[in-house]
DNA sequence: TAGATGATTAACAAAATTGTCAAACAAAAA
DNA sequence: TTTTTGTTTGACAATTTTGTTAATCATCTA
């Protein structure tokens, strides 16, 4: 099959995505990866050079698709309120794909303050908070959040939405509940952490 | 120097729980706890047989230590918001020192399903939620909580105040702030969170 | 002082993982 | 059909990490 019409270089980034950012295997060996996806190991590096580089690619990926989403909320023009309803939404839904992206970003918290592109991100990453704690700054102003500072706010915020998410498989074997049950139980959230958060 | 005295075996333990779960380099090499630590890399092996014994005792170790002052705490017979405030000043000031421990849990939460002794531990957990979702179901019938059900007041809590610990390094990075810094952030919430709880 | 005991070390072997290479293969183009 | 191009495979070498072994060292005790 020449001219370019294998699906096994697509196939083999989508398996070491999952394996790598749903299933937290950041440390899935090309062999795994390859037996995972039912191809050869050797095209691994064929189709991706090293692992490593592999694993740069994917981490790109999964990111820019999380940040599209995310940032198509941040510049839309809606009632603060709503906006966060739709951010709680959003996690619920999509960031659910991804349950160990921001596991690996803990981890590899000191590699990531090096590196020039890392810093990139890192900057770029900042510059977005900032401006989102200007537009909570705002909204405090006007005295409809309960929070004493933009900063308490966006960490109450930010913790409501994520740790249930982040901390999902340990929740499930604690309370004893399967996905669909858990994906309930975090819907039935949303409003409340509204509640929460607004007067 | 015979005779045990020497304290190479327990300054390999204490370097090995830091890169571990305080550093959150669960991969560190013998080798690398060996540089940590100062010593020989055979001494690792000679004290702990292998390294997965070695890391299986810093985990039985470091979990032991969070869980019986937590532990106590469950047992004291205190007005529940006082106890909840003392929760959180226990997470505040105690558990800082093993950030990575619950990150670790999650990443092998698959493994912790399988295996005799982790089945014991995770019996045991689930036993002592269960123990304090009771003690909070009393609570809201009483009528000072807000959540909804126990559940939920599990959830908000444990988001509250483990969020902000497990995710330290990408907010310190992100908001600019110093260790001092941060930790005074943290101690600010207190206040913030048991309003939030309670009526 | 001589022997015993525990601590430390370097050298070695085994296993796992990675990346490269040349050969085999399949389908399209000449 | 033959050639070309891209794909797939098995074999190999290099590297890393681990755990064992035997030798050496230091101190205590008889």
């Amino acid at each position: 099959m020449p001219i370019r019409d294998s699906q096994t270089e697509e196939l083999i980034k989508a398996t070491a995505k999952r394996l790598f950012f749903s299933e937290g295997k950041f440390r899935a060996t090309t062999q795994e990866i390859a037996d995972a996806a039912g191809v050869n190991r050797t095209l691994v590096n064929y189709y991706f050079r090293s692992r490593d580089h592999l694993f740069e690619l994917v981490l790109k990926d999964a990111r820019q698709q999380i940040e599209e989403r995310m940032g198509r909320l941040f510049e839309m023009d809606l009632p603060f309120r709503e906006k966060i309803g739709l951010m709680i939404d959003e996690l619920l839904e999509s960031v659910f794909d991804y349950p160990f992206m921001d596991i690996y970003t803990i981890t590899s918290i000191k590699d990531v303050s090096e590196g020039s592109e890392k810093q990139a991100h890192n900057k770029e990453m900042r510059e977005k908070i900032s401006h989102f704690l200007k537009e909570v700054e705002k909204e405090r102003k006007k005295g409809t959040i309960r929070a004493s500072s933009a900063i308490h706010f966006f960490l109450t915020l930010t913790s409501l939405m994520g740790h249930p998410i982040t901390f999902r498989g340990m929740y499930q074997l604690a309370f004893d509940q399967n996905d669909k049950q858990y994906k309930k139980l975090l819907k039935e959230r949303r409003e409340l952490i509204l509640e929460m958060l607004f007067k």
